[in-house]
RNA sequence: GCAGGGGUGGCAGAGCGGUCAAAUGCACCAGACUGUAAAUCUGGCGUCCUUGUGACUACACAGGUCCAAAUCCUGUCCCCUGCA
């Protein structure tokens, strides 16, 4: 390799003090997607998954080999999230074989069969291997129709472990001040809103870099939980980072930069460039959604965006993406990819403005 | 020429007397996807309408048998495989 990164490229301390928005490099890598093409969009930092990493190359070895950073040759942020969610949707929805008790979870990867132990303190051992910015410590993440016992358990434990996660950050690593790593919480409740309250200013007291939203932000309509994500951000410090987990649709993004949110990632961005959902400025929607796969584009020798400077948009046509997607074409799934990151990169931008207007 | 096999919806390919407007796959049309087990998943896909245990037209073509035929019989036209 020629250009090894050897620093980050921005400051931490300046990490979630504007609006910013990081895809899922789940893996080490945002889908279909090189770390160069990614710079390309102007993308300044990813997220990249505890549990996957950990079943998938494992963190002993992404440390010998350096960290992701190096690994993946990415001088941008790497926030990482804990595998709470995955938890959740894996072993809860059952899945996956395992179970949660009252110090982690425990469950058998399908990869290879592989018993692994995910404990508030294991995920920061991870985090740190893995050589994360954004440390996000370990949560009882619950569907959104979680029942109220339910969610006072997942409360409970979400606090229970976010103390021993940060304990475990000062004593074993010495905190920010020897790792320059910022640690974030995460806030769970389901839709109760005193338990999200409480969730909320008790996560508070032990005192976090940065406050998550976390469970599911979209209800069974799919319509934003703004009611939820409001309470949340009016019981978390306006100098902390606050990141909406998962969100969003651009739409969606705007309403939670509007109560506050100004960290975003979603899968969105680069599955929806997958299937076949583009977004373009040229659509007057509020979604600015183009289904790229419709009959209509068969012969649309326009851009997808034509306001868009990324490469997908400077050099070739809707009919281009059109076809070639429906020939299932890999680097056409690439660039539809790199136009989306871009987008979301504009919009990430543009919607202070659009603040600012309204 | 003789012997055998076959012609089914856009394509491939099931079905071989009734429950067949016809399995399945592909293609086509549309939709979904929100801390990624997702290059995935869901619908639709003969025509018509009053959208229904609805009407009509359909399984090479033309006849026939039967209460009933994509399925059985006869003829015609094509296609494939062996032998001359």
């Amino acid at each position: 390799m020629s250009k090894i990164i050897e620093k980050l490229k921005y400051n931490i301390e300046d990490f979630g003090k504007t609006q910013i928005f990081l895809p899922d490099a789940t893996r080490g890598a945002v889908r279909f997607v090189t770390t160069e093409q990614l710079k390309s969009t102007q993308t300044k930092g990813v997220v990249i998954n505890t549990l996957h990493l950990l079943i998938n190359i494992g963190p002993e070895k992404i440390m010998e080999l350096g960290g992701m950073h190096r690994f993946m040759n990415w001088d941008g942020y790497i926030l990482s999230d804990s595998g709470g969610f995955q938890v959740f949707s894996l072993l809860h929805s059952k899945k996956w074989q395992g179970k949660v008790d009252k110090d982690g979870a425990t469950f058998r990867a399908p990869i290879d069969g592989t018993v692994h132990r995910l404990t508030p303190e294991s995920s920061i051992d991870i985090q740190i291997a893995l050589d994360s910015d954004v440390l996000v410590v370990l949560d009882d993440c619950r569907s959104a129709d979680v029942t109220r016992s339910d969610a006072e358990l997942s409360v409970d434990r979400t606090l229970q472990w976010a103390y021993r996660a940060k304990n475990h950050f000062e004593k074993k690593y010495g905190g920010f001040a020897k790792t320059k790593k910022l640690i974030s919480a995460v806030v769970q409740g389901g839709s109760y809103d005193d338990l999200r309250i409480k969730c909320a200013q008790e996560l508070v007291k032990i005192g976090f870099d940065g406050y998550n939203f976390g469970g599911f932000v979209v209800d069974e309509k799919g319509e934003l939980v703004k009611d939820q994500l409001n309470v949340v951000a009016e019981n978390t410090p306006a100098d902390r980072f606050k990141y909406a987990m998962g969100i969003g649709k651009p739409e969606d993004i705007l309403e939670a930069y509007r109560l506050g949110y100004n960290v975003f990632d979603t899968v969105l961005v680069t599955r929806n460039a997958r299937h076949g959902t583009l977004y373009s400025f040229d659509k007057e929607d509020e979604n600015y959604a183009l289904r790229i796969k419709n009959s209509r584009y068969n012969k649309d020798l326009s851009p997808i965006d034509s306001t868009c400077d990324c490469d997908a948009c400077k050099n070739y046509s809707r009919a281009y993406f059109h076809n070639m997607l429906k020939s299932n074409e890999a680097s056409a799934v690439s660039l539809m990819s790199v136009h989306n990151l871009r987008f979301y990169q504009r919009w990430i931008e543009k919607i202070s403005e659009m603040e600012m207007k309204a």
